[in-house]
DNA sequence: ACCAAAAACGAACGTTCGTGCTATTCTACG
DNA sequence: CGTAGAATAGCACGAACGTTCGTTTTTGGT
């Protein structure tokens, strides 16, 4: 079907100007605009804004996890795919494969204040990434990689708010050196309860 | 001047709001309704709806300084000091100074792909904060609290890091045990570098 | 108590928002 | 090919947006 390719692009760029403008500011009439096409053709295929938004999550999703999650499941099981987990968001700022920066960190600061299915959406995407998180480290620790004794869910918070300072740091002070700042940091953290034999 | 007196009663519902809501999601005729006035007789206080983000987020910061930074001034130089700040910026997240959790967390990612003097006005304040965080450090190293060979960059950076991570577990995960996770963090971090004598 | 100045109001402006409808164009299969 | 059904366009709507303007109310010094 063609409408399953247009919705596909559509989607791209409606998640490209969310990164830029946050998905309230992310406007139907522009989004056709930029895309050569009618508000009420763009808008057919979605039924509704909040439509649009969680469709346009979902789409962000899909992107943040084949540059950021599953190149580095190539890497071998516990700390080398931790590590990777790691450099991957790093490069995935500094590739800006969002134009505006983590889409998922503007969208949460976005919405936290908020209520509905697109706020619920997010916080779902959310726990579902860090909970990935945890999971990459309780698993580096049961290959013996890690101290036993690790606090899995206080290392994968340290992690992601070091995450979301990088991308603070990046986009907004537009500090060159935030990036690899944030990577020294991780690399501390984790060398602290990295167990080498 | 009575008029003084409302524009300031604005600019603190203007801030609530905008914490809520977002600056651009920021309202004039909803913060209008909200205070029992005309739309009118609020714009005519600052000409344009920039000027009124511009002034809020000088209200935001004068708030934010008077709770948060101001207090700590009360604590010996030094590490003392320091702790303070990062105690009192934990604090802050869970009295909810502001209703929809930091103001500058949720304004640095809402504008951080933007351009123009609202944006400018975000990073200046942003800059300012991190430059006195950056100087409680060096003041604390200085007075021989802390390793003369901490990096004061990369701390101050690891520091700002945690205190997003805590609003975003707090305010979007609404995880009860982020800012304790956050604090913990933040003592092993500065116990690292310390220096008893 | 008066009166100029300051503050607030009410109505309207042009624009943009999301959303419905109906008509037209395209697409893909028989 | 032809044609049913999908995809897109066109147009209109009511509401909300920021903003302007002329008028009315309130204020505070004399």
């Amino acid at each position: 079907m063609k409408g399953d390719r247009t919705r596909l692009s559509i989607l791209e760029r409606a998640v490209d100007f969310a990164s830029l403008q946050g998905l309230e500011g992310l406007t139907i009439g522009r989004l056709a605009d930029d895309l050569g096409m009618s508000k009420s053709g763009l808008f057919a295929h979605f039924g509704s804004k909040e439509e649009l938004q969680l469709a346009a999550i979902q789409a962000a999703r899909e992107r943040f996890l084949s540059e950021v999650f599953r190149p580095a499941l190539r890497e071998p099981r516990g700390y080398p795919r931790l590590v990777a987990i790691c450099r991957n968001w790093i490069a995935y700022v500094e590739r800006k494969v969002f134009p505006g920066g983590c889409f998922f960190a503007a969208a949460s600061f976005e919405f936290d204040g908020r209520e509905g299915p697109v706020r619920d959406a997010i916080a779902k995407a959310m726990d579902s990434w860090v909970e990935s998180l945890e999971t990459a480290i309780a698993k580096a620790r049961d290959e013996g990689h890690l101290d036993p004794a690790v606090d899995v869910k206080q290392l994968a918070f340290e992690l992601n708010s070091l995450f979301f300072g990088a991308n603070f740091a990046y986009e907004l002070r537009t500090d060159r050196d935030a990036l690899s700042r944030a990577m020294r940091a991780i690399e501390n953290r984790l060398e602290a309860v990295r167990i080498t034999s």
